[in-house]
DNA sequence: TCGAACTGAGCAATCGATTACACAGAACAT
DNA sequence: ATGTTCTGTGTAATCGATTGCTCAGTTCGA
């Protein structure tokens, strides 16, 4: 590897001016600049990142830690941070920690070992590790799921949403909804099914019929399998997301259950296919990409302008699809 | 941030000692080196790994860059690799390079930089940044596209796959195939290309109608709409990607035709929600969670073992898995 | 009993880039 | 002509952990 020693010796000077020269020309002569510049070029310079980081104490590199990196809605959000990353000179890498405790641990030590310049994070639980990056100064912006320590947070109207979803069921004359959902310890379900509950009181209703599964396809199936053969079974369902959303249609599908004709169906969490499943998904639609975007903006006035900023909370609004799964065959 | 010198005041004794202690205590006195425990979990002593990288030269980071962290199979990959990186000590960041040449050379820098312990990369072209990896002396895997370089790879059968496919359409009965594929840069894309014509060749069919788009919704859409507004159209289609095959859907859902009865299609790569569509959509399955795991194993190898050893190509099979969206409605 | 071999611990060099400080020479003021 | 300021450059300290080298003290064999 050539180094600033190397670049010095070929262009006749001394590693403190290459050093200036590469970076920001702060009182180098021009002649000499360019001259610098060309040997650098000529022998491949490339800066050492792990030293320049150990000198300034300080990285140009954000760890984004989301909780499942096979959930659609994450990846739609990291393209939004990135894109906004790469605009203020940052460098971001994803890191998946996979709804698991110790993971999301690991990789919050990560940023801590490696100096991140900050972070974004989707917690897994309340039982979160974020103090660690506190403590160790790190700026934090988390995105889809809120805590209740003061930091800065980009979440989606899950309550509002949710809400919203099962009164358009309600609405369409389906009458005995329940809700599936993903673990308690997630504050995205949670909420979810707070807003479910909340039309239910709005119209009266009073059996509640929630279940709690992970955020997975097989969740999503065992769930709606237990549903189904209670004594008086849902005739609708309001699903938490997009991955328990397979696994209710795989359910429905073995049973023979076609949404929309045989059974209520409305889901959070937009998802490219979901206009072409039979039938076309009704669905709550988060602006993922934006989310990405707003804690990213967050994220670099936190690391260049106060660090002591009161901390803000963006909680942006859901919209409500309505294709044919959710539809009521006698209207 | 507490260091290294502060445990050793902590515990009366010198940062070398210390150093030993808490790595492997290569002849450290146990008495010695527990009371070096102690301060340090007393004063929260965390590693810098900047410092640690310097010194040591090396690190225990692999970049996993993958070209599009939309795509599902990406995701699964990630996933294996992930799994099997754990298991031997090693992190893994993923970085999404977009189908951009340019974003994927900030993150090949990126590893250069930071001097990563390896990288799996699938490249976005032939005209890679991978040279400047091992000029670097970083291991390398390339994973779902090769390269003619000299580096190891795991990819899947994407030819036999293809070839599959179009013969499970063509044995169907239908006989106006058309292929809808990725860009020519992608090796993966030509592949599934030169496998459909493979087909074709056999079956002494000469109208090739091949069709290639960036590997994305859109692409799908205009490709197909292309193909269907031709003087003779195809009769039926193999699609080359997930993603594309949306588009198709898209497109086809527009004009009113439903797959398996007006229109052949089988589609490369399978997807958690092919199952669900209307009509099912009959796909070639690749083994992407086992191709990560592959992936790593070989850095792994090449990594500890011989770094000279002559580079290894594992391709793996593929699985058609035929559904209703290829069913011929005459038979 | 004496020297060789070994053990455990500390001193100081090292990784590569940045930057505080020093300093030579030019430009300028008096 | 002499002192002051400014410019551009070089020397050396620094970031924090690791590790080669050294050395005091101990063990062991002859």
């Amino acid at each position: 590897m050539v180094k600033l020693v190397d670049v010095a010796r070929e262009a006749g000077t001394s590693v403190a001016t290459v050093s200036r020269a590469l970076n920001n020309n702060e009182r180098v002569d021009p002649a000499l600049a360019e001259r610098v510049r060309a040997a650098a070029a000529k022998l491949g310079y490339r800066p050492n990142f792990v030293a320049r980081n150990l000198r300034r104490q300080s990285t140009k590199l954000w760890l984004l830690i989301i909780s499942d990196i096979e959930i659609a809605f994450f990846t739609s959000v990291a393209r939004g941070v990135e894109d906004t990353a790469l605009k203020h000179g940052y460098a971001v890498v994803l890191c998946n920690a996979d709804e698991d405790d110790h993971k999301e641990a690991r990789y919050v030590d990560l940023a801590v070992a490696e100096q991140a310049a900050g972070v974004i994070i989707s917690p897994h639980s309340d039982h979160t590790h974020i103090e660690r990056l506190i403590d160790a100064g790190i700026p934090v912006v988390l995105i889809d799921r809120g805590l209740d320590e003061p930091v800065d947070s980009v979440t989606a109207d899950s309550r509002g949403g949710a809400q919203a979803a099962t009164e358009h069921l309600l609405q369409q004359g389906w009458e005995r909804p329940a809700c599936i959902t993903g673990p308690q310890s997630a504050q995205t379900a949670v909420q979810r099914r707070l807003g479910y509950e909340d039309a239910l009181k709005s119209a009266s209703i009073k059996t509640r019929r929630v279940v709690h599964r992970p955020f997975t396809i097989e969740g999503g199936r065992t769930a709606t399998a237990g549903l189904l053969d209670r004594n008086r079974p849902p005739d609708s369902l309001f699903v938490a997301n997009a991955a328990l959303t397979l696994g209710v249609l795989q359910e429905l599908q073995t049973r023979g259950l076609r949404p929309g004709t045989d059974i209520g169906l409305v889901c959070f969490d937009d998802a490219p296919w979901a206009p072409f499943i039979d039938p076309p998904i009704s669905v709550v639609s988060q602006p993922a990409y934006r989310m990405g975007t707003q804690a990213a903006g967050l994220l670099v006035e936190r690391i260049s302008g106060g660090r002591d900023a009161p901390p803000r909370r963006i909680v942006l609004g859901t919209d409500l699809i309505v294709r044919s799964s959710s539809l009521h065959p006698a209207r």
